[in-house]
RNA sequence: UCCGGAGUAGCUCAAUGGCAGAGCGGGCGGCUGUUAACCGCUAGGUUGUAGGUUCGAGUCCUACCUCCGGAGCCA
């Protein structure tokens, strides 16, 4: 009878049964007459035990000399061990016969450290490596616990273009791309088409990579990028806020449930985690303002209380979000940014235009922004102003602007980002290993 | 764009201005319970590029290139 083919994830409903895997060698322990293959194939990865005396002399040879990553199929039988290394582990094969399909070339990523260049050149092979088999298994949970929560709580999913003839905030971060005899630009938003949509199915959301030409180079950006973007009619600021604590705590306890072994992997400190729950923190900007210079005061490094240091009307930078985020114990909302730091569509206080009914979502442990929203302006004339004011092209937005002339609604929306979402849940230092090919200033490669 | 750092073997790194080395990986051999195994042998170099100083430069000087970290900007 010929063995079932099983993947190692489930290896621990055939012990006692022979069974056969196929994948790639990872690792090779060779003790001589023994030898340990660590063999992964996508589910996960499990020690198969090779002894002289039970193999035919040609497969035990063959095995002996396997370079790392080569292809193979092992038959064997299934046996508990305690010994046995590997995700999940505790169970091994022993190895009653095997096929090897591809002898491998010398393979670049050895189980010594290697430098962030070399590992960004072979992030093909890279990808193959435990950890970030985690991480990119994470990351589809992350999307997939998304598309649910959204799905469910009466959200339509409606795409919006990658193409675009024009910015959808400013103008100095798009691509540029040939389109015939004109020129677009590559999306940095869905938002206004997802303002458009909203009118038609009252909830909706758009989820798909973003461009963004920033000449950034720190450890929260990328120039492609994936994001979530939900817009509701008839939501105030604090309907999203609601909203959002609900959203981003679901998608965390998702990973909790599924990816206790990833996490473990990565190292990854759950507790922070375990206490993302509503309700999430809210302060003003006005109050965090108050409470960066109160923190600057108590500071004791002069360089410490000149980063966090800062005068009504700015912007925070990552020092100020980072201090921010660690007063407390689980994502903190800001909201009442002013109103000239954010983009024109966002709806000014009543009384009090200098700030706006705009709101950020600050991720813990110095991860910074993860979402950032609005109440969007729905008066036809504010908006004309708002475009006006800051000398954009009406023309460009007649459609936008019609949106107001049929119907308008008060509305809201934000955006989250997707590879800060994963960077933060999988505790990474960068958000290059958060997504499967990272497109940066100073990479476009592999 | 600005500030800082680094470019030496396939990889990670050493080398006072004086013979360019180690560990890992590769190759050969040994080892029946390894967890980044261990032991012996072995091959492997235009020291980022172009100039300069010097009897002599991986090392000092100038320019350039590349990458990394941070800032600004943002999700």
């Amino acid at each position: 009878m010929t063995p079932p083919i099983v993947l190692i994830a489930d290896l621990r409903h055939y012990e006692g049964q022979t069974v056969t895997v196929r994948g790639w060698l990872y690792d090779r322990t060779d003790k001589g007459k023994l030898q340990f293959l660590k063999v992964r194939d996508g589910s996960g990865i499990a020690q198969a035990v090779a002894f002289q005396k039970e193999l035919p002399e040609a497969t035990f040879n063959a095995l002996r000399t396997l370079p790392q990553e080569s292809s193979l199929i092992v038959t064997g039988t299934v046996r508990a061990d305690s010994r046995a290394p590997g995700f999940p582990g505790g169970y091994e094969i022993g190895i009653t016969a095997a096929e090897i399909i591809q002898v491998a070339d010398a393979y670049p990523i050895t189980p010594k450290e290697h430098g962030i260049e070399f590992l960004m050149d072979h992030r093909h092979l890279w990808v193959r490596s435990s950890r970030q088999w985690a991480i990119l298994r994470i990351r589809a949970t992350i999307i997939s616990a998304i598309r649910n929560w959204l799905d469910d709580h009466g959200y339509l999913l409606v795409d919006t273009p990658i193409i675009t003839p024009t910015a959808g905030e400013s103008t100095t971060e798009l691509f540029e791309v040939k389109y015939f005899d004109d020129v677009a630009y590559l999306t940095q938003t869905g938002q206004l088409y997802n303002e458009a949509n909203m009118m038609s199915f009252g909830k909706v959301y758009c989820f798909g990579p973003t461009f963004r030409s920033e000449k950034s180079k720190t450890r929260r950006h990328l120039t492609e990028f994936w994001m979530v973007e939900p817009e509701m009619a008839f939501f105030s600021l604090e309907d999203l806020m609601e909203m959002e604590e609900q959203f981003v705590s679901a998608i965390v306890q998702r990973v909790l449930e599924k990816h206790r072994m990833e996490l473990s992997i990565l190292g990854r400190d759950t507790a922070p985690l375990e206490r993302v729950v509503p309700p999430f923190p809210r302060i003003s900007y006005d109050e965090a303002v108050e409470l960066l210079n109160k923190l600057a005061a108590e500071a004791s490094d002069p360089a410490q209380q000149a980063a966090l240091r800062i005068t009504w009307g700015n912007d925070f930078g990552a020092p100020h979000e980072t201090a921010l985020a660690q007063q407390f114990d689980r994502p903190v909302f800001i909201y009442h940014y002013p109103t000239a730091v954010k983009a024109f569509y966002m709806q000014p206080v009543a009384g009090r235009p200098e700030v706006c009914r705009s709101v950020d979502l600050l991720a813990p442990e110095g991860y910074g922004e993860i979402t950032g929203g609005s109440e969007r302006v729905h008066d036809r004339a504010l908006l004309e102003e708002r475009i006006a004011q800051l000398g954009l092209n009406r023309e460009h937005y007649a459609w936008y602007l019609d949106l107001r002339r049929f119907g308008s609604v008060p509305h809201a929306g934000f955006g989250l980002g997707l590879e800060r979402t994963v960077a933060w849940i999988c505790g990474l230092p960068h958000v290059r290993e958060a997504i499967p090919y990272p497109r940066m200033l100073k990479r476009t490669y592999p």
